[in-house]
DNA sequence: CTGAAAGCGCTTACAG
DNA sequence: CTGAAAGCGCTTACAG
């Protein structure tokens, strides 16, 4: 290793030695603070400019480190042997309250029952009473959700929605999948693997249909690709709003029994294992089968070969950017440009292995 | 905001007064570097444990920063109209070189043609006249690249092997796909496309074929699922060691004229835009078109629904995770477990939007 | 074997 | 409007 000199040309030091002045005046002009001459202000703006002077991003948060604590409130559904999906967005999370929780930020979380509105509308009482610098949210229910939207745009407190979007509602940003988009890519999959005088069953299992905002958006993608490009009366579906297995298997044995041509089965959330479940009991091998995310249930029917794709949109990624973000924008003042669309991601059994969430 | 106070309970400071040491020991014991007694460093140790403590990362770094620069050598084909794919990992090589080139790593680039080994021989000399403390190289040509991890491994230089793989050599870690598997996956999106009766063309374009590892590796797990799954008597191929246009033309003319059951072609390598073009141009429409990498002009053809699928493995993400890896190693000491093998993504005209690199 | 002191590059009360 | 000084948490010559 070389000796290094070079880093005495730049720096907050350099700059205020060629501008004769000190440096907690070109920190303000940095950070462009009030109180410097303008004749000052100018003068040390054209020396950084000169100097393309790029901050030490290390020691502006070490520097930072003395300050106080910020504090994120994050509100999202509680993993369970039913939603064992949340647990990756959980995991982003924590990964990131990890990276930054030196930094002087601390998470609080508020879990609430998908199958529970009451749950929901308390915790976001308890966000507004025990306060919050960043709320990071899963908008499950809209009116709730919108609340909690006002108060925090009354108190110009950031908020990240996370997973699905509310519409018309201002917030910091949405991170999370665009649904339709990933509910029409299903449709194009479904095109590809069908073969001739086949039909889709589309299939909903979850305990409020018509109150879920994801199935229904990724639902209308679906549909779209069909009234575009293929038939809707190719399309066959059902919905169970009970989530057991029997009463899942119940259901498909009547529309199958009915429906001879069904070549493949669209779930079109991650409840796809009761399907594949089915299926391997009466030995449908010939049905291909497609559903969300990747979760161990699933992957195991993948691996068997009865579930022959699923799509994922990187729950883990989506916690920990949905984090960083707030971190960010209310540590560094980051500006946040836009929502960040998460990639739709297409899982195989010869591809899962080598898939990161 | 409150105010913090927890951060006085860990840190270097504090494990020094409860030890009635300096921090200089501490630091010692942290890092293992002797000249501690037993006794104090039994002492430290303890209370290290019982405090749990982390270091602080930010402040590791920043102290850090005043030490000698860390040269990187990047070893990888230049960028050229033929060969965009190259653009993305040095993106990510430059990313991770703007994060870390303030702690004082620089990188040195050495670029070379893939259709000239001369240059790649002369590079790696350079290389090892100039000297590295890492070094980071695409393995185009093996035995060149031997002779260079033959030199770090005698240097005890860390390499990290980016792209494809050198079977049987000592380095620090291989970043790529795995590409047998990306071949194989190939062939399972052939199989749910094909319909009876059709057969699959698999198409190699490139100088050298047979010195091409990547290509080779991939057309074996092509081959092996059609072995394992369905029948090597479905597939139909041919070599072009022309690049141009006309001469992939041509030979398309010829093999699409005798073989009327083709349904998909396969092409080995980001080259498939090729084969779009000609198809586009003889209207075949019915064809299912799959090759590699997320190029503009591929995507211009995805778009255009003439390429169906392209396989992606994250270029430029490999370059990011290369340099920081060796940085990470170099710097921090960060034990490196493994191979990174990237996931192997699956794009069509309904996700492309959403890709990243 | 151990410690006092200076330094990494930036920020922040505080004093003037 | 401006500056001197202390501090963030860690590391490193240097002296003993």
């Amino acid at each position: 290793m070389e000796q290094k000199e070079d880093n005495l040309l730049s720096g907050v030091k350099e700059i205020a030695r060629r501008a004769k002045v000190s440096r907690a005046t070109v920190d303000r002009v940095i950070h462009n603070r009030p109180g410097v001459s303008k004749k000052t202000k100018d003068r040390i703006t054209a020396i950084i400019e000169e100097l393309d002077y790029q901050p030490n991003v290390l020691a502006q948060r070490l520097a930072l480190a003395s300050r106080g604590i910020v504090k994120l409130a994050v509100l999202l559904p509680g993993v369970s042997e039913e939603t064992e999906y949340w647990k990756a967005p959980l995991e982003g999370i924590s990964r990131a309250e990890a990276e930054i929780k030196q930094y002087g930020v601390q998470v609080d979380y508020y879990f609430f029952d998908q199958n529970d509105k009451a749950v929901f509308a308390r915790q976001v009482q308890l966000i507004i009473d025990n306060g919050a610098d960043g709320v990071l949210i899963t908008p499950t229910f809209e009116p709730e959700s919108i609340k909690l939207l006002a108060h925090c745009k009354a108190h110009t407190i950031p908020c990240v929605l996370m997973n699905s979007d509310v519409a018309g509602q201002q917030r910091l940003c949405y991170i999370g999948p665009e649904l339709f988009e990933s509910g029409y890519l299903s449709a194009q999959l479904v095109d590809y693997c069908l073969k001739e005088d086949q039909k889709v069953l589309v299939v909903n299992i979850a305990r409020e249909i018509e109150n879920n905002a994801a199935i229904i958006r990724k639902q209308e993608g679906f549909l779209a690709y069909f009234d575009k490009k293929l038939s809707k009366d190719l399309l066959v579906s059902f919905n169970s709003t009970d989530t057991d297995y029997e009463s899942v298997a119940e259901k498909l044995n009547v529309v199958l029994e009915t429906q001879k041509q069904i070549g493949v089965i669209y779930v079109t959330n991650s409840r796809v294992s009761l399907v594949a479940r089915w299926l391997e009991s009466v030995s449908r091998k010939d049905i291909i089968l497609m559903g969300y995310d990747y979760l161990r249930s699933n992957i195991e029917f993948l691996k068997r070969g009865v579930i022959d794709f699923l799509i994922c949109e990187k729950p883990q990624e989506q916690g920990y950017r949905s984090v960083m973000t707030l971190f960010q924008f209310l540590v560094f003042s980051t500006q946040v440009k836009e929502d960040y669309l998460m990639p739709i991601d297409i899982i195989t059994s010869a591809n899962y292995k080598f898939y990161r969430n």
